[in-house]
DNA sequence: CTGAAAGCGCTAACAA
DNA sequence: TTGTTAGCGCTTTCAG
């Protein structure tokens, strides 16, 4: 077990002092006019004996843990998944660790993790926020720390946001399914208050309504389970479809997608021919279920960039409380029009 | 911006010693033979003033991080997700945390993110190892920190370890194809020397053998990309074919199934009555999918269950170098029979 | 250019 | 039972 080297350690190997290498290190020799041959020695014996700094010293001492604390609220969802990997991948090229975490849309959770973030002292905070953190977001602000929102905004809670024009993303697939001669169009939604899913409900309704269709809504509560839902989502289906009063489905994410893909195979209807559908957000699946399936895709790595661009650009400034200013990146979102809402 | 709060503080509000707060606020109180009701006014206080003590300090003072590192192959496939969620949720429990990151089986990156992990100071390793990093892993050992590798062994490294019964996974599903009457079976699977595949090779081999048919091998290398596996796939099935040498299929990873899925489709193979499909680690899609596919399932809750307890136990017994015994555990996997090998 | 020294906040041996 | 105090390893001010 070979013993941990210090600083220390390194410049009584130079015979110098440990502020010089400090200095060197730290990319000061310059601006304290260190010698370039000293500077190149150092260089080389830390590089040698492959020394480095204890990041919890450094951390301790500086206040700084070049850390990012990401919190989406389902890590195992491809889209967030997605996500992350991407900004973990831009934050890392910019010196910086990325730590996730899903909030699963859990209030309490997600305090929880913001608490714990701050136990560990991140630099800054990524969150997709469920309702009701409002207060703790409000907190973080306060005490100057970054903060950027994805996915969603908190209602009266002016953040810096990325996020996509969701009005437009369900507004266009509306849009679509009429002009593919589709008219009972159905929204499959959950009950949340989420601004994201409001936004996606707007832009159905108000496509509906602007070619005079009667909107026909299900909101699924947030809590249902996997199992539950398909039921529900059958049920609901299989009442339209009685009154004949159903040709298409939006879902307004891609896991309610999913599960109204089960639902939809149960009731042995035929896509596209019996009904359309449309999925909120892409998914793998969706390319390869038979047939494809159409969806309004998130420009993901654009958010990414958004987000960590936001996010660097708050850590540069500083201390600085320039919580005075703050950014909004709304982006489009393309409609992928595969097989299953084709109707020949 | 409220101060933070320090242990001092606390201590002055109370006017009591630094020391005091400490014990307590560690558990010792009793060992200390501290007053319970001078505990209760601690405790009390702390509670109200919602005292936290700085991680950073605590863990430069005391060594320990109270943090796991945990390493998988790519944290976006479904079988890797689904262990890193209980595995965290497990962790949480006793009172770790833990920092994930993906070595998408990339040997120099794995290397780069155990030094990572080293500098930020986890407390133990739990990886998922491609080929090349037995001398790091030795070295984690060396040093006294525990190590538990998941899902693949490396060779002539004698590590704590949890994994599935991979041979018998695939002789099983290989007997259950030639059970439907199938007879001309191929193996897709990669080119790698990851123990796990060997031993699903195997498998499938000692099935073939034991009923005297001829295996048909095709192994992809493992740095082709998704959309090259596609036409790989194909053209090894549509050679098999043209020679009426092809009835089913077992792909040895749920990723492969899945662009086999895609080239089948492609080839306008239809499943089950064409070909067999069985798949290695089950997925979402593949009780989606039409038809349902046949899958040799791992039975990830146990194997978080496994993985925790043997990190934990090596944390407990502290320092100790009981690096001298090291524990295994190979669990079974089952198969999950679905509409891909249902032959009428 | 370089060195001494003061902490960052906390734990724990040693005293009292 | 409780207080004093010496660090954990590093950064950075201040004085040469």
């Amino acid at each position: 077990m070979k013993k941990k080297l210090l600083i220390s350690d390194i410049a009584k190997q130079l015979n110098i002092s440990i502020t010089t290498v400090s200095f060197i290190l730290n990319g000061k020799a310059k601006e304290k006019r260190i010698s370039d041959s000293l500077t190149a020695r150092v260089l080389k014996l830390v590089e040698e004996v492959n020394y480095k700094p204890n990041q919890l010293a450094q951390s301790l001492r500086t206040g700084k843990t070049k850390t990012i604390g990401l919190m989406v609220e389902d890590i195992s969802n491809t889209f967030f998944a997605n996500i992350a990997r991407l900004i973990e991948e831009k934050a890392y090229k910019a010196g910086y660790k990325i730590i996730y975490c899903s909030t699963e849309d859990d209030t309490a959770k997600t305090r929880d993790l913001i608490s714990m973030f701050r136990d560990k002292h991140v630099d800054g905070y990524i969150i997709t926020p469920p309702p009701g953190v409002e207060e703790d977001i409000k907190e973080l602000i306060a005490e100057g720390l970054p903060v950027v929102l994805l996915d969603r905004t908190l209602p009266g809670l002016p953040t810096n946001f990325v996020g996509v024009d969701n009005r437009m993303g369900s507004y266009s697939a509306t849009e679509h399914l009429i002009g593919q001669g589709y008219k009972k169009i159905a929204l499959v939604t959950t009950e949340s208050g989420q601004s994201q899913m409001l936004q996606r409900l707007e832009g159905y309704e108000q496509a509906m309504a602007h070619h005079q269709l009667a909107p026909k809504l299900l909101k699924i509560p947030f809590r249902v389970t996997t199992e539950d839902m398909i039921p529900k989502i059958m049920a609901f289906l299989d009442d339209l479809r009685q009154r004949d009063d159903l040709d298409a489905v939006l879902f307004a994410t891609n896991y309610l997608a999913l599960r109204g893909l089960e639902a939809i195979d149960k009731l042995e209807l035929r896509v596209p021919a019996d009904v359309g559908v449309v999925g909120f957000d892409d998914h793998d699946i969706f390319r390869l279920y038979k047939p494809s399936v159409t969806a309004v895709a998130q420009p993901t790595e654009a958010i990414a960039d958004q987000v960590i661009n936001m996010m660097l650009d708050q850590l540069d400034t500083d201390d600085r409380k320039q919580a005075t200013t703050t950014q909004t990146a709304v982006l489009p979102t393309s409609l992928i029009v595969r097989n299953s809402t084709t109707r020949r």
